[in-house]
DNA sequence: CCACAAATGCAACACGATTGCAGTTAAATT
DNA sequence: AATTTAACTGCAATCGTGTTGCATTTGTGG
């Protein structure tokens, strides 16, 4: 039961990695041209990140978003250690150098990090008169 | 139009208080032995977090779950930069003990936090077999 | 005590995401 | 190259979380 290579995955992949930011369904889709039936979208995105091609991120919105993952990320599957900024106005997603450091508590074991800040962002501040 | 102080909306932080982590509406309206109506914990819990009394933290599975501010708890309104810990087998999300340091691209205003790890707590570690 | 707006409860809705299933297709095998 | 088989696709239906509209109830300030 191994994977194919299909087109839409293919594509979908492409897609993501040519956008440079993490997408979410509806974006995605969106620049699909809607030629993608919408849930194999979803499970394509699934196994992409089974697969450890695309990492899932979580918004502050309860969204998901993809992102393909870039090179020399060296963590594993679905865990991922980098930022993300989500702006509230456009819903971009993109990522945001950064660290962090924390002290999980004796017992307890990471599998994964979702870590979301969100706000406006340069495009935005500058476009909107708020 | 001030906010009044009716009997759910006490029940509900009194309940949030008491239970000493956050809780998803779902598991709040377990603990509520279920007399008060869905909408109105929804509703009570968003009066809640806009008057500053409690804090709503989107986890990694997307749902939504609330705290109450402890005492000196110095950031404001909506904002924590507190992180979480969302136990995957359990769905207790708490609270751990940490920090983060991380650059905002200039132009950018962060006006939210949401850091959310996840994993298996110390309890659910050595009860189940996994 | 009374008026008025806040809060409640019910129904209905919105939307993201998943599942079941029949039909399609990539790819391994001969 | 034809055959076979399981992965993939697409459609419909479903689920779950969270919200909204509206009539009714209930705090609370004057």
């Amino acid at each position: 039961m191994p994977r194919r290579q299909t087109k839409n995955r293919q594509l979908i992949l492409s897609t993501l990695k040519e956008s440079g930011r993490a997408l979410s369904h509806d974006g995605l889709t969106s620049e699909l041209d809607k030629q993608v039936d919408r849930v194999t979208v979803y499970r394509t995105l699934n196994r992409l990140v089974e697969d450890g091609l695309t990492h899932r991120i979580v918004a502050d919105d309860g969204r998901q978003y993809f992102a393909v993952c870039e090179e020399g990320c060296s963590h594993d599957h679905e865990a991922h250690g980098h930022l993300h900024f989500r702006c509230v106005n456009c819903d971009r997603v993109e990522c945001v150098p950064g660290e962090m450091r924390f002290q999980t508590p004796p017992g307890y074991s990471v599998e994964n990090y979702n870590l979301v800040l969100s706000g406006t962002c340069a495009t935005c501040a500058t476009t909107t008169t708020a």
